[in-house]
DNA sequence: CGTGAAAGAGCCAATAC
DNA sequence: GTATTGGCTCTTTCACG
């Protein structure tokens, strides 16, 4: 992959791949309109190019007992390098937490966490997120409703 | 799958397809100490049961040109029915958002976006989100960094 | 970029234990 | 639950246009 352009069949295989990503090879040419070969190339070098991260069975976070989505501002005592670098560490452990992001604007950091009702949201706060050190301030707010979840960016 | 429960060995699956969803039946098997016949079965069955939802590739928003992340809260004018479902079906037909969740409290959505830039965000927000009417007000937040950002729970 | 061929690997069902 | 078998498809690589 010299120059970073994708063709559009390069964009169809992406698209295709991010909805099915067990799909065969064959099928995949198919789908795109190429013989077999030349398909498993390009999705060689779409792989080697860093376009495809990982291939991943997604999961119901509803079956596996974790349906409400949270959403957590927070802000921390102190801007020094430590605290920060120790909170990031410590939220990236917590299974709970699905993402976690250092925002600019009036709170440090955005958390997405998965818990279970109301209950395990306050389990969450008390015995995992009050417990590290360093929050000065947090607000919480509870999805109703998912109107859209992707993965990955449409290609 | 009669009861809901998982035992150590379906967590276990959960967690190796979640890692690599390529990953041969047979390498699977070995992972998680089971025979081939067996651990089939319950890949299906967790599949039957609803945990597993989708194989995918996972693509790289910054390979495909659009590197940030920004995370827009959204009130709007008035609280219909119908204005919520035409926001709604517009926000997720647009292709730079990757979720988009209906709140309570302060704000009524809270969008995830994937752009390029702040050129590329000002022209989402204004060929885009700017075009769905209804909007009351809305407030960005750029992510500087990502801490932690996962597809599923861990099982 | 394409075809065709061919070896090897893995899938999946049907066995029997 | 394990082990084995067998037909089948898919993968992967090769030579070649």
């Amino acid at each position: 992959m010299k120059g970073n352009e994708l063709d559009d069949i390069d964009r169809k295989i992406l698209r295709t791949l991010s909805r099915d990503g067990r799909i065969s090879n064959q099928k995949l040419a198919e789908t795109v309109n190429l013989s077999a070969t030349p398909c498993w190339h390009r999705v060689k070098a779409l792989e080697d190019a860093g376009f495809i991260t990982q291939y991943a069975a997604l999961l119901d976070q509803r079956a596996l007992g974790l349906p409400e989505t949270v959403i957590i501002e927070v802000t921390l005592e102190r801007h020094d390098d430590e605290i920060f670098q120790r909170f990031g560490d410590a939220l990236a452990e917590l299974p709970e937490v699905m993402e976690a992001y250092l925002l600019t604007g009036e709170y440090d950091y955005l958390i997405k966490v998965a818990v279970s009702g109301t209950d395990g949201y306050e389990r969450f706060l008390r015995q995992k997120l009050y417990k590290i050190p360093g929050i000065r301030h947090s607000r919480s707010t509870f999805t109703l409703r998912c109107l859209k979840r992707v993965h990955s960016v449409t290609p």
